[in-house]
DNA sequence: GATACGTGGAT
DNA sequence: TATCCAAGTAT
């Protein structure tokens, strides 16, 4: 049963978000949401994935880009890997990107192109979670699911004064969470304490003073606000070091690898190279006169450090090794590459 | 439940 | 410089 705590709650967020909801280009305008228009199933997706562990300022120039050259999800489904690998290099969490194709084939195969309205068949597709789930079904469709995202987690810890850490605490937060969800505008609702909490309800400094949940927090009352939500610490990263090898021939083509599909960086391109661990090896793929360039990339991954030593040759124009892919100018773009092998090329650019 | 999985911005 | 953190998911 909904008491009226909760009730004024979601009237005052609700009419918070029609003042202040901020553009987004997977969102549609006040004026066509009043007018009951829903947004497209295929963009809500798509955002909603590339927002996973990732900022709204980092996402918008891809979506745009992702949109523009892929509007529908029967052109995302029919485009190659490397296509779309390729332009999700530099967002990071690659296998969003393989299970992103993998899910549009199986909604353009196995559901008519069209995506599911439900949470419970949303959550069966690849990629999708609890959480996109819940956002795809409340945003796209207008269901009255409840989203938990780290955003909701601390708007509603805060608002109830929970001091149990997360991630325990994550089932009593989801069932306080699910008493406030309305059954009016579930998804405005849902987007309307995902953007209090990136706006008003910020980790750091929250700014209490302009919150509409102000009177209602229970932690602004108490003064631990700044405090909440606790979390369970987390483990030191160690430094890993290993080398990379860059490799030119003298018709400007490029030496890469595909990475294996599993693990880091799956299925991107990237430079070939040693192992990562304590004490690399220094064996070269093949014999040729390596320079080793002065400098090193330094680039933090979320479980370690890595250091990494850049190796370069040149070699004659020529068939590449087995199973390593040369490129030729054109084809070659360091855009395509993930944030820690570009970092390697421009450092091997600029020695 | 614990771990693997990216990156860039803020403090 | 170091740490935290972001509209999490898969295994």
């Amino acid at each position: 049963m909904r008491d009226t705590h909760e009730i004024d709650f979601n009237d005052e967020l609700l009419a918070w978000y029609d003042r202040n909801a901020r553009e987004m280009p997977w969102r549609i305008g006040p004026a066509d949401r009043s007018s009951g228009m829903r947004p497209d199933p295929y963009r809500v997706w798509l955002s909603e994935v590339m927002l996973q562990q990732t900022t709204v300022a980092a996402v918008r120039d891809y979506f745009l880009r992702f949109t523009s050259r892929w509007p529908t999800v029967e052109s995302l489904a029919a485009a190659p890997d490397e296509q779309v690998m390729g332009e999700w290099a530099g967002l990071g969490y690659y296998a969003r990107a393989r299970n992103l194709l993998k899910c549009a084939r199986v909604v353009v195969e196995s559901h008519d192109g069209c995506f599911p309205d439900s949470h419970d068949e949303l959550l069966n597709l690849p990629g999708i979670g609890p959480y996109t789930a819940a956002a795809i079904a409340a945003i796209a469709f207008d269901r009255p699911e409840t989203v938990l995202d780290g955003n909701v987690e601390r708007v509603v810890a805060r608002l109830y004064d929970i001091h149990d850490p997360l991630p325990g605490s994550k089932p009593q937060l989801k069932q306080r969470a699910a008493a406030l969800t309305p059954a009016v505008r579930p998804g405005d609702y849902a987007q309307a304490v995902m953007d209090l909490g990136a706006t008003v309800c910020t980790p750091r400094s929250p700014a209490c003073g302009i919150c509409p949940m102000r009177t209602r927090c229970r932690s602004q009352a108490a003064g631990t606000q700044a405090d909440l939500p606790r979390k369970t610490p987390k483990k030191p990263k160690p430094t890993r070091y290993g080398h990379v090898y860059i490799t030119q021939t003298a018709d400007g083509a490029m030496l890469l690898e595909r990475r294996p599909d599993k693990g880091l960086l799956g299925g991107m391109l990237g430079w070939p190279g040693s192992e990562w661990s304590d004490a690399p090896s220094d064996t070269a793929p093949f014999a040729s006169d390596w320079r080793v360039l002065p400098g090193e990339v330094r680039h933090t991954f979320t479980h370690f450090h890595l250091i990494l030593q850049v190796w370069a040759t040149s070699l004659p124009p020529g068939a590449a090794p087995e199973d390593m892919i040369l490129l030729d100018k054109h084809a070659f773009r360091p855009s395509d590459l993930p944030t820690v092998m570009r970092k390697a090329f421009d450092l091997w650019r600029n020695q």
